[in-house]
RNA sequence: GUGGGUGUAGUUCAAUGGCAGAGCACCGGAUUGUGGUUCCGGGCGUUGUGGGUUCGAGUCCCAUCACCCACCCCA
């Protein structure tokens, strides 16, 4: 192949393109009725956005950003993630006002420099949501009660919700002094990641999956042990409204999200039975963002997931993913005054939509019969010398060998015996 | 960025270092008015790419690229 695809890309073909309109309709519709509206933005903005947002320490910022410069030496990057740019868009477009509420959701293509691997792409689909405007936990259960229904609704049953409270600035400085003392002793027996880990980011000591320094953070402090009353009432109060929503949950101490810009919850999803990539979405509560981008201070939480991971989910548990285009008619004409008859026929049906093929370079009945059965539709519109004779045309249900005649300028009755069935 | 595995027809796979093949899919046909089954016919493909060893390489060696899996990280 002389112009490749580009490395952890891909083409969503015509077999599975159906699926991705499905999942994103799934969502449009449930962001709807929990009143989200969609926001798009650019698949670029400045890397400087990404760098405070997430961190100029996180793994994105330092190593899977995709940046560019421009003409004029401006320095932009794809976007990583999700979040960053509705931020900026919400500051940008000044909907930080006092008191208002702003909920938002959009889909789009996300852009890391990873290594590809099961569930992980460089170029991938990611769905999501931002609440902006009040710290009730109220918002925290909804926001997670939206992903909850989303999957439910597509028919996972093997996954799990985890949540838990990372605290807010108040007590983030006495814990982490509290961990390191827990640490310090074992430092020796750590791996080269969490030494360094130690010094720069102690919290992220504890999702470590090297063996030795798990079994080091099991007893490690928890977080959840030293939360300040404020964050401790709100993880109460976050739990209390998750169980009014009807979402079940476990607490799990050990999540601790990925970018720097999260405060009090922190929630993921995983799915039992993906490769290692297992988690199916993620998110958490941001109160602090939108000031550090320059807005008004201004609470907020949210998530966002993967469409290839919840592909690879809903197809392990061998769940059917939308229904994909099937023509309603396929159209047989023998004869060239039969073809000159039946063109316009089908444009006359295709205006009430109904969905027709018809395959011209296909003369002989045998052939024309045997690609509308290939097509799957379940009707066979015919016309032959006879038809063209009498005005008609056949209509024959293809599944139940069935056949009726009817007027062939009788637009009416020919869709709305496709439609019935 | 690190490690392991794999690259042959659209696809799934064959081919002791010696003529690149099969199933499935696809297309056509079995006297252009009734499909699915059946039968017949249709395949020269840079054996991922580039080097090397050899009389001879799909097969051995090196490099490179891609994919898969894992680490890392995350969606």
């Amino acid at each position: 192949m002389k112009y490749p695809i580009p490395r952890g890309t891909y083409d969503i073909l015509p077999d599975q393109s159906y699926k991705w309109q499905y999942l994103i309709r799934r969502f449009q519709d449930i962001a709807a009725s929990f009143g989200y509206h969609e926001i798009n933005t650019p698949i670029f903005e400045v890397s400087a956005l990404f760098e405070r947002s997430s961190g100029e320490s996180s793994d994105v910022v330092q190593k899977e950003m995709y940046r560019f410069t421009d003409r004029r030496g401006r320095e932009f990057a794809l976007r990583p993630e999700g979040t960053a740019p509705v931020v900026r868009s919400f500051v940008e477009n000044s909907m930080d006002k006092d008191g208002a509420k702003t909920k938002l959701f959009y889909v789009g293509p996300m852009f890391r420099y990873d290594r590809p691997q099961a569930g992980r792409y460089r170029q991938f689909w990611q769905y999501g949501i931002e609440f902006f405007g009040a710290q009730h936990p109220f918002y925290d259960a909804e926001v997670i009660a939206l992903l909850w229904q989303y999957l439910k609704g597509l028919g996972l049953s093997k996954i799990e919700l985890r949540i838990n409270s990372v605290g807010s600035p108040q007590c983030w400085e006495a814990y982490e002094k509290v961990l390191k003392e827990y640490y310090r002793p074992h430092l020796p027996q750590l791996c080269a990641d969490c030494q360094t880990r130690f010094e720069i980011k102690p919290k992220r000591l504890l999702d470590c999956k090297v063996p030795s320094c798990r079994t080091i953070a099991q007893d490690a402090p928890s977080q959840l042990d030293h939360l300040d009353e404020e964050s401790r009432q709100h993880f109460a109060e976050v739990q209390g409204h998750l169980n009014a929503a009807g979402v079940p949950y476990i607490i799990d101490p050990h999540i601790v999200r990925g970018l720097d810009y999260y405060s009090h919850t922190a929630f993921e999803v995983v799915f039992d039975g993906l490769g290692a990539q297992n988690t199916l979405a993620g998110g958490g509560r941001y109160n602090y963002l939108v000031e550090q981008i320059g807005g008004k201070s201004t609470p907020a939480i949210g998530f966002a997931g993967g469409f290839e991971r919840l592909i690879l989910a809903l197809e392990s548990e061998g769940i059917q993913i939308g229904k994909p285009l099937i023509p309603d008619i396929y159209a047989i004409a023998m004869g060239a005054e039969a073809q000159e008859a039946l063109i316009p026929l089908i444009y006359d049906l295709r205006r009430e939509l109904v969905s027709v093929e018809y395959d011209p370079t296909k003369t002989s009945f045998k052939a024309q019969m045997k690609a509308a059965n290939h097509s799957q539709a379940r009707f066979a519109l015919i016309i032959g010398e006879d038809e063209l004779a009498s005005g008609s045309v056949i209509l024959k249900d293809l599944e139940t060998g069935e056949q009726v005649s009817l007027s062939s300028k009788d637009i009416d009755a020919i869709r709305g015996a496709v439609i019935s069935k």
